[in-house]
RNA sequence: GCCGAUGUAGCUCAGCUGGCUAGAGCAGCUGAUUUGUAAUCAGCAGGUCGUGGGUUCGAGUCCCUCCAUCGGCUCCA
C-alpha cells in the first residue's frame, strides 16, 4: 500500500500501482469525468501514471490553470498529427500550452500554409480528436528516440533528445502519432471538443535568429464548443476596445510619420486627459510629503556612464548629441534617476531630513526596437509619473509600505479591483547579470517581501525577473476582459547611490549610504492611459472623462437656453459641450453615444419652461427630467463615490 | 533588428488576371428642412493610389528600394 497525501492534507491509502484516475473515482464520480491531469510530488503525471511511492498529489480539471495546460498541450499533439497528414515531410519541433491555448513549430519546408487553410486543419484535428485516441507514455531509449528521428531527418528533434539523459526520454503516442514527450496529458483526444486554429508567425528555431526560421502556429481548444464560441467573442470585443482604435475615435492621440514611429502626439481631448490625471495623482503626493522637481531632458554621457545604463544600453539607444564643443556628448535621458540623484547630491543632509520624496512626471525616450513598437504600451518617448525616495536604511520598509498604499489608491481609483503584486528577484543563477552586493540584495529582497506582507497583498514571487540594479515588486492589473497587464512598479536600489556616493550624515555623526526606492504608479502615461482605454472601452470614469455631459437642444429655437444650461453646468465644474448643429435629435445623440459622453443633456420647450433638463445616459438609460442644479449634484455625488482623498 | 502580411479621400473600405477622366459610405462645404432620445433630404468638393526607382505602348494593379502599420520572434533601464 502507498500513502497518498492529498491538497486539503487528509491522507488515504491505495494499492501500489494505483494511477492518479483510481484516487480520482475513490473521491467521486464527478471528479472521476472531469480529472484531465495530475501533479504528484511537484511533478506533472498522466492520470493513468502508476503510482508505486508514498506522495502528495494533486488532482487538475478544465477549471485549474495546470489543468488547461495539459489539455493544450495535448491538443498541440493532435495538430501536429493533422499537419504532418496535411503536408507530408515537415518537420515538428516543440508544441507547448501557452497562457492561452498552444503553439506548434513547425518546418514546413516545401509546404506554404496560410490563413485560408485553417478551416482544413481544425476540420480534421477534430475527426482524430473524435476518435478517442488514449494518450499513451513510454520510455524510450537515447539511441532509439534518435534512431527513429534520425531515419525522419527530423535535426530539430535528434537535437533536443542529444541534450537529453538516457533513461528520462519518453514518447507519447495517440491514434498513428508519436512524439518525443515529457508528459502532461489529458487521458484521450474525445475531451477536446472544439479546436480553433488563430495564426502562423515565424518564429526562430529555439530563438536564435541565426538559427533556421520556423513556422510557428497558434491554436486554442475547448471541452465545449460554446466555450469556444466565448472566447471569441471575448477576442472580438478586445478588438473593439483596441487602445489604438479608441484613441483614434475619440481624438485622444496620434502618430505622424514625419515626426517619426513610437512618438505619439497628443490631441487636446488626450491632454486634458493626461492632465487630469496628472493633478489627481500630484494632490495625493503631495499629501503623502513628496516634492516636485524639474530636470532637463538630456544629461552627458558622463552621467549615465557612472549610473551603468550607458554600459548596458548604451550601444543599443539613441546615440549621443554632439555640441559644437568637441568630446561633448549628451544623451536624451532614458530614465529620470541620476538627474533626481544630483538634485539629492546638489547639499549634505542629515539623517533628520530624511526620506527625501522627489517627483517628477518626467519624458524620456528609450530607442525600442522598431518592430516591438505597439500603440501606445511601447513608445520611444513617455512620460513617466516618476519619483525616487532616499531613506535610511531603518525607513525602507515604512516607505515601500507607504508606496504600495498609494499605488493601491491609484488603481482603486480608477476603477481596477483585480490585481495581485508580483515581487521580481535575482536569478541565483546567474548572479553576473545583476550589479551590487549580494548582501545589498538580500536586504532589498527582504524589505520587499516583508512589506507586502505587512500589506497583506496578494503576492508571488518571481526569480529573474528583477531589474539589473534591484529588486522590485509590480502590480499585475487584470482588466476588464481578464487580461493581465503590468503597471505600477516599486524598486529598492542599494547600486546607484553607490555608484553616486551619495551621503547622508547619522546621528552617529558618520556618513551614511541613503537607499533609493524607484516608483511609478501608472508607469507611464502612455501605457497607463492604453490600458484604462482598454479597460473601460473608453468609458473612463466620470472624473477623468474629457467630456462629462452635452446638451443637445431639439432646435435653433432652444440654442439660447442651451447656452444658459450649459454656463450653469461650468460654473459647477462640469465640462460640458452644446451641439447648436443644424441637425436632428436623432443624430445629435447617436454622435453623442458614438462619443462616449456620459450625460446627454436634451433641452427642448419643455425643459426650457420648467428651467430643466431631459437626461439621457450613455447606453439609453432615461433619468428623465431634472433641474440643472440637481443634475449638477448628480454628477457630483458620482464622482464623489468612486474619488475618494487619498 | 529578424520573418510574414498590409499601405487607395480626414475615417472605414471597393477597384478581377495591367487598358477609357480611380469608386462608395461616413465626415466636410452649400442649400432646403426647425427637428423630442442611435443616421432628414439634395447638391458640391475632396485622392501625384505610402516613397523613390524600374518593366511596359500603357502601372493603383507586375519587379526592386526605402518608410510606416499589423501579427509573431527577440528585447523592455
Amino acid at each position: 500500500m502507498i500513502k497518498i497525501t492529498l491538497p486539503d492534507g487528509s491522507v488515504r491509502e491505495y494499492a501500489q500501482g494505483s494511477t492518479p484516475m483510481d484516487v480520482a473515482k475513490s473521491i467521486s464520480e464527478g471528479l472521476a469525468r472531469n480529472v484531465i491531469s495530475a501533479k504528484f510530488n511537484d511533478t506533472v503525471v498522466e492520470t493513468v501514471t502508476p503510482l508505486t511511492v508514498d506522495g502528495d498529489l494533486t488532482l487538475y480539471t478544465w477549471k485549474d490553470a495546470e489543468g488547461k495546460k495539459a489539455f493544450w498541450h495535448s491538443t498541440s499533439h493532435i495538430v501536429a498529427q493533422t499537419l504532418e497528414e496535411l503536408y507530408p515531410g515537415i518537420k515538428l519541433t516543440i508544441g507547448p500550452a501557452i497562457e492561452n491555448g498552444f503553439y506548434y513549430d513547425v518546418d514546413f519546408g516545401e509546404h506554404t500554409i496560410s490563413e485560408k487553410d485553417f478551416p482544413e486543419i481544425e476540420k480534421r484535428a477534430l475527426e482524430i480528436a473524435r476518435g478517442k485516441h488514449d494518450y499513451k507514455m513510454r520510455a524510450v531509449s537515447k539511441a532509439d528516440a534518435l534512431a527513429l528521428y534520425t531515419s525522419q531527418g527530423n535535426e530539430y528533434k535528434v537535437e533536443l533528445i542529444e541534450n537529453l539523459e538516457d533513461g528520462t526520454i519518453s514518447f507519447c503516442d495517440h491514434d498513428t502519432f508519436t512524439d518525443l514527450c515529457r508528459g502532461g496529458h489529458i487521458p484521450n483526444t474525445g475531451i477536446v471538443k472544439a479546436i480553433k486554429i488563430l495564426s502562423v508567425a515565424g518564429a526562430y528555431w529555439r530563438g536564435d535568429e541565426n538559427k533556421p526560421q520556423l513556422t510557428r502556429v497558434y491554436g486554442i481548444s475547448f471541452p465545449k464548443q460554446k466555450e469556444l464560441t466565448e472566447y471569441l467573442e471575448l477576442l472580438e470585443e478586445a478588438k473593439k476596445r483596441d487602445h489604438r482604435k479608441l484613441g483614434k475615435e475619440l481624438g485622444l492621440f496620434t502618430f505622424s510619420q514625419k515626426v517619426g514611429q513610437g512618438l505619439p502626439l497628443w490631441l487636446p481631448k488626450g491632454a486634458a486627459l493626461r492632465e487630469r490625471l496628472e493633478q489627481f495623482l500630484k494632490k495625493a503626493q503631495k499629501k503623502a510629503g513628496y516634492e516636485m522637481v524639474a530636470t532637463p531632458h538630456i544629461g552627458q554621457k558622463e552621467l549615465y556612464i557612472t549610473s551603468g545604463h550607458y554600459e548596458k544600453y548604451g550601444e543599443d539607444s539613441f546615440q549621443p548629441i554632439k555640441t559644437p564643443k568637441q568630446d561633448e556628448e549628451f544623451l536624451l535621458k532614458p530614465m529620470n534617476c541620476p538627474h533626481h540623484i544630483e538634485i539629492f547630491n546638489s547639499r549634505p543632509y542629515s539623517y533628520r531630513e530624511l526620506p527625501k520624496r522627489y517627483a517628477e512626471f518626467g519624458t524620456v525616450y528609450r530607442y525600442e526596437q522598431s518592430g516591438e513598437l505597439h500603440g501606445l504600451t511601447r513608445v520611444r518617448g513617455f512620460t513617466q509619473d516618476d519619483a525616487h525616495i532616499f531613506c535610511t536604511p531603518e525607513q525602507v520598509n515604512e516607505e515601500f509600505k507607504n508606496v504600495i498604499d498609494l499605488s493601491l489608491y491609484v488603481l482603486g481609483s480608477l476603477g481596477f479591483d483585480n490585481f495581485t503584486a508580483q515581487v521580481s528577484v535575482r536569478d541565483l543563477d546567474h548572479p553576473e547579470k545583476y550589479l551590487g552586493s549580494p548582501e545589498n540584495w538580500e536586504k532589498a529582497e527582504q524589505a520587499i517581501i516583508d512589506a507586502a506582507e505587512e500589506k497583506e497583498l496578494n503576492f508571488k514571487i518571481e526569480s529573474g525577473e528583477a531589474a539589473f540594479y534591484g529588486p522590485k515588486l509590480d502590480f499585475m492589473v487584470k482588466d476588464a476582459l481578464g487580461r493581465e497587464w503590468q503597471l505600477g512598479t516599486i524598486q529598492v536600489d542599494y547600486n546607484l547611490p553607490e555608484r553616486f556616493d551619495l551621503t547622508y550624515k547619522g546621528s552617529d555623526n558618520e556618513l551614511h549610504r541613503p537607499i533609493m526606492i524607484h516608483r511609478a504608479p501608472f508607469g507611464s502615461m502612455e501605457r497607463f492611459i492604453a490600458l484604462l482605454l482598454e479597460h473601460t472601452g473608453g468609458n473612463f470614469p466620470l472624473w477623468l472623462i474629457p467630456e462629462q455631459a452635452i446638451v443637445l437642444p431639439v432646435s435653433e429655437k432652444h440654442e439660447k437656453y442651451a447656452e444658459k444650461v450649459l454656463n450653469s453646468l461650468e460654473n459647477d465644474e462640469i465640462r460640458a459641450l452644446v451641439d447648436k448643429r443644424n441637425e436632428t435629435v436623432g443624430k445629435k445623440i447617436r454622435e453623442a453615444e458614438m462619443n462616449k459622453i456620459p450625460f446627454m443633456l436634451i433641452v427642448g420647450e419643455q425643459e426650457e419652461k420648467q428651467g430643466t433638463v431631459a437626461v439621457r445616459k450613455h447606453g439609453g438609460e432615461d433619468l428623465g427630467s431634472l433641474a440643472v442644479k440637481d443634475f449638477a449634484h448628480l454628477v457630483a455625488n458620482e464622482i464623489n463615490s468612486t474619488l475618494k482623498s487619498f
